[in-house]
DNA sequence: CGTTCAACCTGGGCGC
DNA sequence: TGCGCCCAGGTTGAAC
């Protein structure tokens, strides 16, 4: 589910918890455990008791706590990564089924509540030498709000893989998901099955300006809700960027541009939206 | 080497 | 109604 907006705006929901304190951390059921560095839980719940909250950021599709435990003077990094249909509140969840981390917080009355329906999503904790190594430069390209043409087209131009592939690859650029890698190629006229090698200097500067400008526009409306159990903002509202959407979920639809149909296609495994006639292939 | 694919999960929707 | 099957916003490591 969530990509760079929504993860974003969950992010922005949860800045007042900068600077407090966590009083306590409780998982109340099973958090998937997708690598051998993730601690237990055990583990996390003692470093995270009386910890001080310093910072809240994202990168790319993650969230990030910098937390500095109570004892201790160094920093640690708790790294949310919502996959499909986790979500970070601070007001009662949907159901009380799915929720994986309860964070008290001193001050406030409702805890940071980390829920997650089809829990592939996962919570870990790193050290400073550990973040950057998993997640530094050479495991994530530039954000996808802020890279340049220049930046993509070193990344892509020796590819043969579909651009549309690419955009999903998180280490060409950080933060682009299904739902705005077709959002972004229908914004920069450009075909979902282009070849990487075949998109000049200027086809990769139009993608990167319509990444920024799609991902800016769809951040100020506070991502995409779509279907029922869906992406909720931290205070548990729908986001309004779906309404925006020209291409994802529009199949058999008409384009609002030329009038003809938007068509699905399959690139491996996932779903593609694109106007055949609006984006050319190179 | 670059690229593709199955697996990780739950639950909603559909056809029979 | 109910069952079985398909599908869904992401990431990883094995296989090709």
């Amino acid at each position: 589910m969530p990509e760079l907006p929504e993860v974003e705006t969950m992010c922005r929901g949860i800045a007042c918890f900068r600077g407090e304190i966590i009083e306590t951390a409780l998982f109340p059921r099973h958090t998937r455990r997708a690598s051998p560095i993730q601690p237990r839980p055990k583990i996390l719940s003692s470093k995270l008791q009386g910890a001080r909250i310093t910072g809240i950021t994202r990168l790319g599709k993650r969230a990030i706590l910098s937390v500095t435990p109570a004892n201790e003077n160094n920093e640690l990094f708790l790294i949310f990564e919502p996959r499909m249909t986790g979500l970070l509140l601070r007001v009662p969840p949907p159901t009380e089924k799915h929720v994986r981390l309860i964070a008290r917080i001193k001050k406030y009355k409702h805890p940071l509540i980390f829920w997650d329906r089809r829990g592939l999503g996962t919570i870990t904790m790193v050290d400073k030498s550990t973040f950057m190594s998993r997640f530094g430069n050479n495991a994530l390209g530039p954000d996808a709000l802020t890279a340049s043409g220049p930046e993509l087209y070193d990344k892509i131009h020796h590819s043969k893989r579909h651009i549309k592939v690419a955009l999903l690859d998180q280490k060409i650029l950080a933060g682009i998901g299904n739902i705005y890698a077709s959002e972004i190629l229908y914004a920069a006229n450009i075909d979902p099955r282009t070849r990487c090698y075949r998109l000049s200097k200027d086809a990769c500067a139009r993608i990167a300006s319509a990444s920024s400008k799609i991902l800016h526009h769809a951040i100020k409306h506070e991502g995409s809700s779509i279907g029922d159990e869906t992406y909720r903002t931290a205070d548990n509202r729908l986001g309004r960027y779906q309404r925006f959407h020209k291409v994802y979920g529009r199949d058999k639809n008409k384009c609002r541009r030329c009038k003809n149909d938007i068509q699905r296609i399959i690139q491996t495994q996932r779903s593609t939206f694109f106007c055949p006639s609006c984006q050319t292939r190179y």
